[in-house]
DNA sequence: CGTCGGGTTGATAACTTTCAAATTTCGTGG
DNA sequence: CCACGAAATTTGAAAGTTATCAACCCGACG
């Protein structure tokens, strides 16, 4: 067992617990590293022969762009995280990707991960559990923008991102550190930034949370909890199921 | 190759070439085949050790249902989708999944998929490919919520329904038969029942498309696209990937 | 010093829900 | 074949939520 995993490679041992061969696999994948600044995306929808990433720092976001010109934020990526598994899945992305700070993120190539998955089958299950971990993610905030009014669901939201920030280390029931500009958070809770600024203010003056100057400050877990009515239950995952 | 195929390993075979001895390991798990009334859960929010399914025959939805007793739906499986991998792949499922019809579904134990995953190592990655594509529609159905009005919105719906059903043989250009009530349609979409009548009506009579006695029928496809900006490039894609 | 991207606020308009009450459809037993 | 009750659909009116439009403020930065 390698004493400096990759942040993704602990997230993949939480389900399968992994070899030396399978570790080291995992960190050949990590050989491409780049730089990207913050704004330009780093996948395009509809374009083909993309590559994935795994994100080592910043944060990015993938979303879709509508006709009309509106866009919808499905999920934001935090290091660890491993993106445009889809856009390699299949021959062309159906998202794209925007680093939302300067990131630092590995490049995998199609070709590469085709080759590790055939090389050490095991790594597919692994990744496949990360998948279904990311699709129960998408259904929460399916779930949010479905059926939360726009105050839950922003509670809900920054309860979500804590918890995920918590996992790898960036965050604690306190609070975090929070890049996102209130035009982004709009995008991804599918409300218009006004809205969004009225939401906060209304979190804030009840004492409930704080996002100001990109920092996050939970004043009230209970009560924020209680309101947006958060279980954190599909974000957890303790011990390998496969050994 | 086999001729009389399931329509889940044709659906397997359009992402990875399958040999015999991976197509036979998909029959394999076809063995327990089981019949459920509509309405009664199969799996449920919360509960270990669920089992996953094949789905033969009727229609199932998976939902989540929030604490104040609302619920929303996260997408509907037709035959030939595969249920519950979350299930299976976590300890605790994160949703439910109710019959919207008397359904005949395969049952597959967590077990006897996992040892598959280990004996033929090539279905997984065909089976995270088939999740990937589900994840898709989760996106797609995302946006759909976040950021179009409620006539795009279901007008969306009906077309990606649609579509869906084309692929496996259960309708065209069309229409299809369609067998969810208006509340169903509500709890998919993030509206009220009492809304989604109106909107309905207003697609009726506008020409566009007419939803009733379980029948969808589409009058004015171009429209309707139109209308809902749809792009259904995220359901197809064409011939295998891993040969 | 001027511009520009956030953030903030108020007023108004648009959309959607909720409540209440018909009306229709459908399965079942007589 | 008909009657009945339950479930689903339909419609109107009123209330509530969120978007849009239009300013204004502020700090960063060239």
């Amino acid at each position: 067992m390698t004493v400096l995993q990759s942040p993704f490679a602990r997230k993949l041992g939480a389900f399968v617990a992994l070899s030396d061969e399978e570790m080291s696999a995992l960190d050949k994948l990590h050989s491409r590293r780049k730089v990207f600044p913050a704004g330009r995306d780093m996948v395009l929808q509809g374009q083909i022969k993309q590559s994935a990433y795994i994100l080592a720092s910043g944060w990015v976001c993938s979303y879709k762009l509508l006709s009309d010109g509106s866009r919808q934020i499905v999920d934001f990526q935090i290091p660890g995280d491993f993106l445009g598994l889809r856009s390699v899945l299949f021959r062309t992305s159906d998202h794209n990707i925007e680093p939302v700070t300067r990131v630092e993120a590995s490049e995998v190539l199609a070709k590469d991960l085709l080759d590790t998955f055939d090389k050490t089958p095991r790594l597919v299950t692994a990744v496949l559990w990360a998948a279904s971990r990311d699709e129960a993610m998408v259904v929460e905030h399916l779930v949010d923008i479905g059926r939360r009014d726009a105050k839950e669901r922003t509670a809900h939201f920054l309860l979500e991102l804590g918890a995920r920030l918590k996992l790898v280390g960036l965050g604690s029931t306190l609070g975090y550190a929070c890049p996102l500009s209130q035009y982004l958070l709009a995008d991804a809770l599918g409300l218009s930034a006004v809205h969004v600024n009225r939401v906060l203010r209304e979190l804030r003056e009840a004492g409930l949370v704080t996002f100001q100057h990109g920092q996050v400050e939970i004043h009230d877990l209970d009560a924020l909890v209680r309101l947006a009515d958060f279980d954190k239950a599909y974000l957890d995952h303790d011990g390998p199921l496969l050994t």
